[in-house]
DNA sequence: CTGAAAGCGCTAACAT
DNA sequence: ATGTTAGCGCTTTCAG
């Protein structure tokens, strides 16, 4: 931790103090103001089930009210309580698709009282690692985890810290314990896009995909294989492409096509990765379906806005925020709740680059 | 709150549990394992300048990795230190301008040692104060906030408890004190917008924007009605119409101009907004910039990759997001530091949806 | 040089 | 029906 150190927040008067006070008032403030004991208060407050006169009550809640009283969570959480935080660790906060799943693993924890800590690892374990640490520092009540590597470290401390934890979309490897698990049909998207080029009647299908360290990710070109290969096809040589998962990555790997071979291409991420190839396709003169028919998986915001528009294969982000999230409040309740490893399946979703060439 | 109380994690035997102890280590356990006191514990996991043998930093250093000991953030923050969690609340988690502001601050606050919690208001006022209770529990060290009411009880409960606060691209209403604020211009953003058209030699230009309770929004407006003023153009009847941020209200906004009149157009929100119109110009068969010229503020995604691409007005997210976070670190060094309101300038991008007709 | 102990704000068992 | 009090895990003053 080599980090400037901080000050606590400095007490300083300002022009419109909290109540009487220059603090945040406390429960023991509380509790002179209303002329009772801080148990009572906290009675009170947390609306347990100890009798209490109503007057007296009332008076808590008045003086509460008065004095501007928000409770600690952190002094309550020493003593046992939940803390009130989840959180949601992912390697890519810019890429819509984990954009999405987090808006609704917020509203969720939010209905729920959670606030929820977004952190990005940036496809970085160590910086995954340091994020870890601070998360744990929290006491955050449970997890949502996305890791940056298959061999996480961090899912197995958060296991071993025991902080209910879900692991987001990315499968770890067999060295790791089964851990909940949500995520979408990789193999499925993989299979699906092909199968409906290989239904408009192309054979010569080329397929383009991030060259990642997460194996499940390779399940979208394991289902390419395998619908060419149902309908025995074989990709020749250089219709395949890997790499990174940037702009310049789909324009490299778009580079590598040879155009003159195929006739369809399946792009396997939707993100700046699919924007370089078509950049790349855009600038060569390829156009789509004309030259080469296209199916994106993924959903990015412009694939109804391409003229002519991308077919697509949709992922359920949606349904895979909420789901995450509503399991983790499961285990939040009983931390032995197990479900069976949730694989979304995905759908495909119509658009004018596939040319019928039957 | 109505919430359903969750009881604070149980204690279950795991497999690897925790060293010997089934529980999160304390600072007191790492003292027995050193065979010293939790002062001593305390001085050095704290790296304080207390002089202290070498050997027994050393012995507890080892306890401390041995045992896996991670600070307990909130007990240190009971007594007075920071409490290493920065707040960002914005109305519209989903639009990527408030994305790419979030994944700099964040990146920042990682630097500093924070993690961030990110929660969305969702332009609901209710909400965005239903948030604030729950951030103010969590006793947050600072903010950064954009309101979604330009009459913002949010900010002053803030300040009224001496939380640290930017406020971020929205301006509040006179009543309210001033904060610290860092936004971008969006007069300019309108006037520039306008002004590219102008020089184009378009006349007859429309507006579309965003019918917002905010009042610094309506600068876009504004900015728009000033450049045209200022070549003594009048926009006719029609010519201007606000509607909601939505596919829906962007469609309905472009359904009502006169085609027949006017030749270029300035789109003021590039989210969702945006999409609707473009969608209802492709529906309706007028291109750009053939039929109408067009200039989008906002740079989503897809403003490159349309053909022809669009013009837009670049507004300095990645900017903004660091200018909101150094300076709100910098307030938590000194809570009186202030600086001046920092309206970030914006710049044009060349597109070819624009048609010079001069 | 190091340790004991007083609290930070809260909850809940244990008095009364 | 309500109040007293013992901690939760930590920092820091004060005493050895």
């Amino acid at each position: 931790m080599r980090e400037t150190p901080i000050p606590a927040r400095k007490r300083v008067m300002k022009n419109r103090p909290l109540a009487d006070s220059d603090k945040t008032p406390t429960i023991k403030e509380v509790a002179k103001r209303a002329r009772t004991s801080i148990a009572t208060v906290s009675y009170v407050l947390n609306n347990k089930d100890r009798y209490l006169r109503p007057e007296l009550r009332e008076r808590v809640l008045l003086a509460a009210e008065e004095l501007g009283y928000v409770k600690n969570a952190m002094a309550s959480s020493l003593k046992g309580q939940r803390r009130g935080i989840l959180a949601v660790l992912v390697p890519q906060f810019g890429n819509n698709f984990f954009t999405r799943i987090c808006v609704e693993v917020e509203a969720i924890a939010q209905r729920a009282g959670f606030v929820v800590t977004i952190c990005n690892s940036d496809e970085n374990p160590a910086q995954e690692r340091s994020i870890l640490d601070r998360l744990l520092a929290q006491r955050i009540d449970g997890c949502i985890l996305s890791p940056a590597l298959s061999r996480s470290e961090t899912a197995i401390l958060l296991e071993r810290h025991q902080v209910p934890c879900i692991i987001l979309e990315r499968t770890l490897d067999a060295a790791t314990p089964d851990f909940d698990f949500v995520g979408h049909d990789n193999f499925q998207s993989g299979y699906l896009a092909t199968r409906k080029l290989i239904e408009a009647g192309h054979r010569r299908i080329a397929f383009i995909g991030w060259d990642s360290p997460i194996p499940n990710i390779h399940d979208r070109k394991n289902g390419y294989l395998a619908a060419m290969g149902d309908c025995g096809l074989t990709p020749s040589d250089g219709w395949l492409h890997l790499d990174e998962l940037t702009v310049e990555g789909g324009r490299r790997a778009a580079e590598r096509l040879p155009f003159s071979e195929i006739t369809a291409l399946v792009i396997a991420h939707h993100h700046e990765m699919a924007k370089g190839t078509l950049l790349t396709l855009q600038e060569r003169g390829i156009s789509w379906p004309r030259d080469l028919s296209l199916v994106l998986i993924g959903t990015p915001e412009w694939h109804d806005l391409l003229r002519p528009s991308l077919a697509c294969i949709q992922r359920p982000e949606e349904e895979m925020g909420r789901a995450a999230a509503t399991l983790l409040l499961k285990k939040l309740h009983d931390p032995r709740h197990r479900e069976p490893r949730s694989i979304l399946p995905v759908t495909f979703l119509e658009g004018g680059s596939i040319r019928s060439i039957s």
